[in-house]
DNA sequence: AATGGTCTTGTAACCGATTACAAAAAACTT
DNA sequence: AAGTTTTTTGTAATCGGTTACAAGACCATT
């Protein structure tokens, strides 16, 4: 019996509508042999009680856990905090549901155990990695725009192109893109940025960086000192517009009287002083939806992609142009 | 029966050793009504088939998983590839184990359920979460050496000694050290370093940074351009090393010909184009030494620390020191 | 030798699910 | 209407442990 102290157990569901466990565990489990009625009714009382199978139950009967494996496009330590905070959000799902999150290097042949399914971020076009799950037959979903898989991503042109339109509402005809560079990732938000860029005719200069800190620094630096001039910075990402503030500040620059910086990722408690104009990503729901896709993915279902929409957050690294009228 | 294809079961040890599932349940678990004959046997038995109890089975029966919480010093998502190899390696030992790796926020208060047991990373004097999992009963272990508790920490002192004689045996007498700062492990590591220098009167700078690449870079740069010189450097962390790098060859320089750099944790696959000269962290082993001391912990025995030693990594980052005598 | 108290061990129920198998119900045949 | 087949459901064993309880072994008393 169930009292609201303890979860309901799968007795506590066959008793409440009146069938047996075993019939109860063939709806969770999704097999056929259950009539359409009967189905219906064990399904809202799993709905009503908020009952979620017991993981460790699951487990001792499979004789085998769960496992997602999560396949980043680099092997190196120096996980970015986006990769820590996605991450962060998958554990919050898989652990309630006792699926273990697996950490795979970038190389994903000779595995001693196949992962129930895997999450691959950033993959390109023929990657290896993907050829090697579909011929293991393990469900893959991709992080990232892909053609032909289950696939999510941010919406990062649009974004840009936020961004872009927030430093143009300012008043910026001068503009910068800090963050060119071959990921695809890259080159969409660099595509938002032009696009914003080109409709008001503003000027545009291209620096090229990663993602990181240390390499937007040197970009900007390197580029001030070398004579190139813009009020208005878009970063590819967040890290790496700290890394453009910093380098701006050094050069004895105001920010964000003399140049406006916006970001991209939404990171929160950034080491900044003042905080950071930047486009959120919603990283939580990617998160989620992305292990929805895996429920589709190892189910059989058709392959879909889903783009999540990002928001502005201003901080108070924009402000008017010099001189320019809003 | 047990085959060579499947793990052993209780049941298999209980057969092995001529006794019942129960007595070596008890023996597992550390009951203490069994006789110490019995308990020697089984254990051998245990020991020669390898065998580890069923995480899953255990939850089931216990009704609710064991957990282990992870408690760093900040809240921020700005994770440092030291932490992430740290947290990768402990996950390794506790996912067989069935436990659950928990990330706290640097607040402990008011948690939904408490860890099983906590691992508190650079816990400062008088630290409010020491006190807090002392009055809630929670066991702890503490990475960084503290007095009072079970703890582990990298040996920092000598391992700082260790990198400076590296640079003085490469005859540099003009060093400096880039960390100076606040933290527990920042002041260690320059007391090693200081205590080197002094042995044979090099000169010494002291440059403030914390464990960042960006604040590595600022630090060196600010300094070279104020007109402080040196051919060695040690820095605190890798990270620290690598901004450094970066910093001294934005300023003409070249490494090691002009500088000489030593880094310290010994992280894999830097981002640099030759190999760092550092001082290596064994973080597999303080990892699993934490854990064995949460297990001495829960079972209430007598607080105890250990260091660990740390390993000099010659790299390509120190040279000998111009027209100095080796 | 019978009594009582400790220690130690075995027995069996239980944790919350899955699933092979059998039984019951429903749907066709002839 | 009785017999067959097919669909749907219930029953009971099972996964690998834990633990309350009972029973057995051992020892010291009286």
């Amino acid at each position: 019996m169930s009292d609201a102290l303890t979860r309901p157990t799968i007795d506590d569901i066959a008793r409440a509508s009146g069938v047996s466990k075993g019939t109860v565990s063939r709806v969770i489990n999704g097999h056929s042999t259950v009539a359409e009625r009967t189905r219906v009714r064990v399904q809202e009382v799993i709905a009503r009680l908020d009952y979620t199978p017991d993981p460790a139950a699951r487990n001792l009967s499979w004789r085998t856990g769960q496992t997602l494996g999560l396949s980043l496009d680099r092997d190196d330590p120096m996980l970015s905090p986006y990769q820590v905070l996605f991450r962060r959000a998958l554990e919050a799902h898989t652990a309630p549901l006792g699926v273990q999150l697996l950490d795979l290097r970038a190389d994903l042949t000779r595995l001693a155990r196949l992962p129930s399914a895997v999450l691959v971020m950033h993959a390109v076009e023929g990657d290896p990695r993907l050829s090697f799950l579909q011929q293991q037959g393990v469900p893959a979903v991709l992080i990232g725009h892909h053609p032909e898989s289950f696939w999510v991503a941010p919406d990062d042109e649009g974004g840009a192109h936020l961004a872009t339109l927030q430093l143009l509402e300012a008043g910026h005809r001068h503009l910068a893109y800090l963050g060119v560079g071959p990921s695809q990732v890259a080159h969409d938000r660099q595509r938002g940025f032009e696009r914003a860029a080109r409709t008001v005719g503003a000027s545009t200069q291209l620096l090229a960086a990663d993602f990181t800190v240390l390499s937007g620094y040197r970009a900007v630096r390197r580029a001030w000192e070398a004579g190139v001039r813009f009020t208005g910075l878009f970063a590819q990402s967040d890290e790496s517009a700290i890394g453009a503030v910093a380098a701006l500040e050094d050069l004895g620059l105001n920010i964000p009287g003399d140049v406006s910086v916006v970001g991209f990722d939404g990171l929160p408690e950034l080491p900044l002083p003042y905080s950071l104009t930047t486009v959120s990503q919603d990283i939580p729901r990617i998160a989620s939806t992305a292990l929805t896709l895996v429920g589709e993915a190892i189910s059989g279902q058709r392959p879909r992609g889903e783009f999540i929409p990002v928001q502005l957050i201003s901080g108070a690294t924009v402000a008017s142009a010099p001189g320019g009228s809003p």
